[in-house]
DNA sequence: GCCGTTTTCGGCCCGACTGTTTTCAGTCG
């Protein structure tokens, strides 16, 4: 059952995607975008707050505010259902399937009249897409590849968005062993041992308005220091993911920033940034300009469709980088959305170990990555890792229960885990040396 | 539509990849 404000924000994001559809103004279908975004990441209930402050969220103006304020007193939002109304029924469901966006699903409806993904699925089976401007054989294996990995991973998809808000690690836990194959490694017994929430000494991986986040570099460290963490690391996006327009004048005064908030918080600021692992497997930055940061963490962002030798290769260069410390949703799923990247798993495994690289747990409950399945064997292989929010929002730092749920599944100790660690331990893992 | 050490206008999420492209539109992160 999602939250109230989970709620409100699916209204925001619908609206964004049928401003879209019908060729609204980009900028304003982004300012949706981002207001169902900070909606959905605010962390305290909308519907409690007086009407007048629901500006104070950031990227929610007079115009979004009057809309959930009037989601509040009637329960639906009539701009939404107007342009619900405009759109023709279908296309809003066809533009999400990946390979298809907004033009090609109108496309799709208007020559075809298929209205569902099933339809979809039968008429690319069918050949019916061929002909039609813009379609060829490798559209065709996208869409299906997209179909299939929605299909395939329905269930737990589902299973985890009926979670309650507040579900804690030991019943998000349970939903993964009701939908995963059971590791084999089990040496250590189910309970025993095993990593607790409150073993987490801090979050590794988090960003802030300076790239993608919705919250200020003040606002995520106060809510932080909320949680009672021991350090906290502040990693936005590098340079080479262009759209995020990080450049390094903004990241050097970030770092400022951050230093002087040192003494406003009882927790160790570390400053780090989500490096972007190049096809080649290089990272954003020269070693020198890299030693100035405290952490990195390294993820791959593009060119997701090499083959498994490229992208073994791509991950061990990566990870033999004495400036990259935490491999970053390593398989890069986004479950119901996106297939695992092709890797020689065991390579992986050996590269990290053999270099002292933590592979992640990303615990965004849109990711599970790396997949609960494969944490145990990791394990086996010497890895340690880091459990993550990636936390774009406030709210996405209560998202470590997945995370410490994940680890649960694969068996870990606060030992296997180096946000556990203390902090003397966590920056010798740190200096890869 | 939101925002402001440029404050009521003007900028904001850019560039790589891909297909079947004939000079570019659509999609994605």
């Amino acid at each position: 059952m999602p939250s109230p404000n989970e709620a409100v924000a699916a209204l925001l994001r619908e609206y964004s995607e049928l401003l879209g559809l019908t060729g609204g103004d980009q900028f304003r279908v982004r300012s949706y975008e981002k207001a169902a975004r900070a909606v959905g990441g605010y962390p305290e209930d909308l519907g409690a707050l007086p009407e007048s402050a629901l500006t104070r969220v950031p990227g929610v103006g007079s115009s979004v505010a009057a809309k959930i304020a009037e989601y509040r007193r009637t329960g639906t939002i009539k701009a939404v259902d107007d342009l619900r109304a405009k759109v023709p029924p279908g296309a809003l469901v066809l533009s999400k399937v990946p390979g298809v966006g907004p033009k090609r699903a109108l496309q799709i409806v208007g020559e075809l009249g298929i209205t569902s993904v099933g339809e979809l699925d039968e008429a690319v089976r069918g050949g019916r897409l061929r002909g039609m401007p813009g379609f060829g054989p490798k559209s065709e294996e996208r869409i299906l590849r997209g179909i299939a990995i929605a299909a395939s991973d329905a269930a737990l998809r589902e299973a985890l968005g009926s979670l309650a808000p507040d579900a804690t690690a030991d019943e998000i836990c349970a939903v993964l062993a009701a939908h995963l194959a059971t590791p084999g490694a089990g040496e250590s017994g189910p309970g025993h041992g095993l990593i607790r929430a409150e073993d987490l000494r801090g979050d590794l991986h988090t960003h802030t308005d300076l790239t993608d986040g919705t919250v200020s570099l003040e606002g995520m460290i106060a809510a932080a220091g909320a949680r009672g963490y021991e350090y906290y690391a502040v990693t936005d996006h590098a340079p080479n993911l262009v759209m995020q327009r990080m450049t390094d004048e903004k990241v050097l005064v970030q770092r400022d920033q951050l230093r002087a908030l040192a003494d406003s918080t009882g927790m160790v600021l570390l400053h780090g940034s989500e490096l972007n692992i190049a096809p080649d497997g290089s990272v954003d930055w020269d070693e020198d300009f890299l030693g100035g940061f405290d952490i990195t963490v390294a993820s791959v962002h593009s060119s997701f469709e090499q083959d498994q030798a490229t992208m073994t290769k791509r991950f061990t260069v990566a990870a033999q980088n004495p400036r990259v410390n935490i491999i970053g949703h390593p398989l890069t799923r986004r479950i119901g959305r996106r297939p695992p990247v092709q890797v020689d798993l065991d390579a992986l495994y050996a590269a990290c170990a053999r270099t002292g690289t933590a592979l992640e747990i990303n615990a965004s409950p849109h990711r599970m990555d790396l997949p609960p399945e494969h944490i145990a064997a990791a394990r086996d292989a010497g890895v340690k890792f880091a459990i993550d929010t990636d936390a774009h929002s406030l709210a996405d730092l209560t998202n470590v229960r997945y995370g410490v749920a994940a680890a649960r599944f694969g068996g870990l100790t606060p030992d296997d885990v180096i946000n556990c660690w203390p902090l003397e331990r966590l920056l010798e893992f740190l200096s890869k040396s």
